[in-house]
DNA sequence: GGATAATTTCATTTTTCATTGAAAATTCTG
DNA sequence: CAGAATTTTCAATGAAAAATGAAATTATCC
């Protein structure tokens, strides 16, 4: 991979061994909570980094195009897992990972689980509904089946602050 | 979508309201947990039938595939999400939901998030490793950032198997 | 045990979704 | 404020995942 030596990216250096792992495991880890591979890897080369990158830089070290590098950093501010750190002297923005780890499980609980049990708990409102127009020999069954969903997921979505707060600690 | 009464399947009746909102409603539990549309779509008509259906049913009433119906029922099997139910006179298998919700989360959990875990906490020793041999002054940084890593990926794995116990009970 | 029905497998087609990169917009510099 | 550097947007591309359906396999019936 890293023999394209085409001049077209001058002088980028190979990833390390350690880059590479970091890069692999937030793959994984962000895969999971739906997030592309690109965003895995902008993340996983931040987060071994000393120092904030410039974008180009991150372009370069991982060979990943220009859309995708503004794309995942704006996903990745807008979840609070990288910051933008000023660089006397440079015009350019430069960014960090922010350690918090935390940040992502938050906005994944928030922003894509939260809502999700709040949609199916609402569908649930509305196939009681409809099941009470059913024949009443089929009314039990559906009844009794949307009464064990509707728990379940009340249950779940009690524990989703617990979760939070665990995590965030 | 059902205006293809081009006679290939003559006697489909058309999904009830109520089967519809089971069958959305799954689709999105399933695709969150990384299954595919057409095994929410059997979940999700399974759970509102009051009683089993044979495979042909499943195909004829949702206008899926031969393969998929048989791909997806295999699957909704294996993590205890349907049984076969014996139909005499019937030489077909007939499959039900099983309504125990809580197979699926814990399929998730034991066979996802478990093992993602487990290899990301092996990472983190490879890149403790990986770590001692930088120059000194990058040392701290990279082993003070993997030490808050292993950290919070320890108490993720704290907290699996309460979740599974709650979710369960 | 032969014939038929039911199911599974898997190579091909279709769909979906992340990535690319050129063009537009924005921000900075002198 | 003009020009250059940087970043964002978005239509087009391509790679990966899912669905299809014909062929192979398995199970059932008489």
């Amino acid at each position: 991979m890293p023999a394209e030596l085409n001049d077209s990216t001058p002088e980028v250096s190979a990833l390390s061994g350690l880059e590479i792992e970091s890069i692999e495991l937030f793959i994984g880890f962000f895969k999971l909570i739906g997030l592309q591979k690109s965003i895995g890897e902008i993340y996983g080369l931040l987060f071994v980094s000393p120092r904030a990158l410039p974008m180009e830089e991150i372009i370069g070290r991982l060979g990943i195009s220009l859309g995708a590098a503004s794309q995942g950093l704006k996903v990745l501010r807008s979840v609070g897992a990288v910051k933008t750190v000023y660089a006397p002297g440079d015009r350019r923005d430069h960014y960090a990972a922010d350690l918090e780890l935390s940040k992502f499980a938050s906005a994944f609980i928030k922003d894509d689980l939260q809502p999700r049990l709040d949609r199916a708990l609402e569908r649930i409102e509305t196939m009681e509904t409809l099941a009470t127009k059913l024949d009443p020999a089929l009314q039990a069954s559906a009844t009794e089946r949307l009464e064990r969903l509707k728990h379940w997921l009340e249950r779940g979505e009690k524990m989703l602050p617990w979760i939070l707060k665990f995590l965030v600690k």
